[in-house]
DNA sequence: CGGCATCCTTAACGATACTG
DNA sequence: CAGTATCGTTAAGGATGCCG
């Protein structure tokens, strides 16, 4: 038989190649664009929807709906709804979410910081 | 007149709105899945167009050369095509790029740290 | 081997309208 | 006000083939 299972102690193969996905599925929940906004906007302070769509904006109803289900579902945003009328939804980030935030404080911060060096590498790649 | 001449030092309205969509511009092209990874893998070490498949795995031909142009316009990665035959063509990070990679290594850091505790907020979620 | 162009399929997205 | 559903459009993405 194989050498692997030897050391029963150790997740099998299997298990390992599970968790890869599911990393990878995480990541790709993660890494666009909506997703990040809202995660750096709603970093600031907790917001109704309608805040953080006018915060965000350029973001339709229906895309910010949608991540932040996906969000919501991966524990990173927490939706309070109040039975007011009108009604009142806020969204706040979780802890998990906080930690994420701090990542993405880096993109913008890294995006700003390059913002000329960027547009001189695109004029030059564009001339060619 | 309006009271915004009177700083002329100050960059005018028209201008922080160019830099802001900017800003948004080369945040949309960095904040997704294909770009991160191929940051996070070339951060490791410069790689061939093959290698750089393999590596990532799950990416279309395509999608890996459209990347790394958006990327190499940007001023993120480095091409380096050899003239020998078969032709080799090498894509390197740039300063700019590494810069980069150190918060992508956080995101990716972040997914593996909060695996189990998503995995379980989806399961919730889910059964609701 | 790597790049570009083409076609085709699918999924993302926006707009609209209706419900609680 | 916020959410869901539907429809139509557009763009992303995969497969293939040809060129350097």
């Amino acid at each position: 038989m194989g050498t692997r299972q030897e050391i029963s102690e150790l997740p099998p193969d299997a298990d390992l190649a599970r968790a890869d996905s599911l990393a990878r599925e995480i990541f790709s929940d993660i890494a666009n664009k909506w997703a990040l906004l809202i995660i750096e906007f709603l970093g600031q302070r907790t917001m109704r929807f309608s805040e953080l769509r006018d915060a965000i904006g350029g973001i339709s109803h229906k895309m910010l709906t949608q991540n932040l289900r996906t969000l919501e579902r991966n524990g990173l945003v927490e939706r309070h709804v109040h039975a007011t009328v009108p009604p009142r939804v806020d969204y706040t980030l979780t802890e998990a979410g906080q930690a994420l935030r701090g990542v993405v404080d880096g993109m913008c911060g890294w995006t700003q910081h390059h913002l000329g060096t960027i547009e001189a590498c695109r004029s030059r790649f564009d001339a060619s």
